[in-house]
RNA sequence: GGAGGUGUCGCAUAGUGGCCUAGUGCGCCCGCCUGCUAAGCGGGUUGAGGUUGAAAACCUCUCGCGGGUUCAAAUCCCGCCACCUCCGCCA
């Protein structure tokens, strides 16, 4: 959710930023006349509501008054009934009048709320303009191996997988469809070896470890970001009114919903496992060989609560550590600095770790993280109290990949392949790995 | 799944239609007093929004959430959610 006072006071900012995600610059004016008729019609009604109230209170005390009257039997008794009758006819006006206007006030709350959802984050400078293809190259690292020289032509993932006994596609799609698999053996404690790699990076550096619910109610859902522009993308549970999430993300943003936290003691940084399931639905026919894309992985993920002044060292905090795992695990791969049309609706900035695959002969998307500043915590309503000052604020949030399951197995087996079909385990994993340095055929 | 109960300010509690502008205690913050500490005394202490250049001030909303009844709702009615107890079932 942008920061309506920022559309308020700086809305040439907000245009551009839309501007560069290719998308429509009017609807910042659009917002900009809902947000005064909606003021204006909470005016009327906070008036005629402080007035209902005044000469409803009255009504109290001029009954009282004349039943005493009445009692005592004054002579003026039934002009005083009258006059608190008037009074109470009065009230009953007002009350209808402040009815019709406060349903007026929160038609146009609830227009100007849809409106200003359709805005995504804005970007923050530096970011490039454009879609898909006009990201920025920030590094790139490790050579990619040639095959060539070493006289033997690389296999892709599956026909490696296959060779191992470690990837079933078949059985995936006997047992759940297309785009489901199995892991067997190796490629099973391949999974787990990468997840217990990555709590074990998570916890050295100072990341609390959570287990996160995987199916949340939809206002998390929406929360988090996830149902705006790919809402077709989320498995939904219509018997629960439940969503199965497509990262933890999901469950870590929604932790501190509506909480107020303590950052007075520095950034609040969680890490969580979960299976991840997401619908594919925009990518029929992409990506289909394998376990490239599917419909359920295990994935590792930070996320971050902090002051938004420090959003943009946390975020350089992210990237350095999803940069050491791969790393770590021997995988060449560049870093991005994805442009603002390929951002999503929350990030101000998003870098993604692409990680070299030989048999497509290009790097392709393994990690990737996110500075979401204030815009993911506004709607979660997530803040602190305001350090200087009275009042709260709301904070920023961040998240990252640790690692997924399938797309690094993909880099591992591709990249560390021998021409005898043996992979060779780089040595960061060999501990979660019983000790064993070779993955052989059977 | 069945039966019953509970949900009020950071915590604990009071509050059964108008004196609630939600009281009290604890905790916390500021100050006074005081060899030091404790005690005592005084004040402050939910959050959101609006009017305003800003501040001050004022107003509206906020007693789990959403509706309703009423001139008037923490209080009455309906629906939902969460938690607790017991029974049943179950990894």
């Amino acid at each position: 959710m942008i920061d309506i006072k920022l559309l308020r006071d700086d809305p040439e900012r907000v245009r551009k930023s839309q501007l560069a995600r290719g998308e429509d610059p009017d609807v910042v004016d659009r917002v900009l006349e809902l947000d005064e008729s909606r003021r204006a019609a909470l005016s009327a009604f906070e008036q005629a509501r402080a007035e209902q109230k005044s000469v409803s209170k009255q009504v109290g005390a001029l009954m009282g008054q004349a039943q005493k009257a009445a009692k005592a039997g004054a002579p003026d008794a039934a002009e005083q009934m009258a006059t608190a009758q008037q009074a109470r006819t009065r009230a009953a006006e007002l009350a209808e009048q402040v009815k019709t206007l406060d349903a007026r006030s929160g038609e146009l709350a609830a227009e100007l709320d849809r409106t200003a959802r359709t805005i995504g984050n804005v970007v923050i400078d530096g970011v490039p303009t454009g879609g898909e293809e006009d990201f920025t190259l920030l590094e790139t690292v490790g050579t990619p191996r040639d095959f060539a020289a070493e006289g033997f032509a690389p296999k892709d993932h599956l026909e490696i997988g296959q060779g191992l006994g470690i990837i079933d596609i078949e059985r995936g799609a006997k047992v759940a469809g297309s785009r489901f698999y199995y892991l067997k053996g190796w490629g099973a404690r391949l999974e787990h070896a990468l997840m217990g790699l990555a709590q074990q990076v998570a916890v050295d550096e100072g990341f609390t470890p959570l287990v996160v619910p995987n199916l949340v109610k939809e206002h998390t859902m929406a929360g988090a970001g996830f149902l705006d522009s790919h809402a077709d993308e989320v498995y939904r549970l219509e018997a629960d009114e439940l969503y199965l999430t497509g990262t933890s993300e999901v469950g870590l943003a929604g932790y501190h919903l509506d909480e107020i936290i303590d950052l007075s003691e520095g950034p609040l940084r969680y890490a969580a496992t979960s299976t991840c399931y997401r619908r594919e639905a925009g990518s029929h026919g992409k990506d289909t060989k394998g376990i490239f894309r599917v419909h359920q992985f295990a994935k590792t993920e930070m996320f971050v609560y902090c002051r938004p002044e420090d959003a943009e060292a946390e975020h350089a905090n992210l990237l350095r550590i999803e940069r050491g795992i791969l790393d770590s695990l021997e995988i060449p791969y560049r870093v991005i600095d994805v442009a603002a049309g390929d951002l999503g609706g929350p990030a101000a900035r998003k870098y993604d770790i692409e990680g070299w695959v030989p048999s497509q002969d290009r790097y392709r998307e393994l990690t990737s993280t996110s500075n979401c500043t204030t815009f993911q915590a506004r709607r979660l309503g997530i803040r602190e109290r305001d350090p200087q000052g009275q009042g709260t604020r709301v904070v920023a949030t961040l998240n990252g990949t640790m690692l997924t399951s399938t797309r690094p197995i993909v880099a591992l087996l591709e990249n560390h392949q021998q021409a005898d079909g043996t992979v060779v385990v780089p040595p960061v994993l060999r501990p979660f790995l019983g000790g064993v340095e070779v993955l052989e055929p059977r």
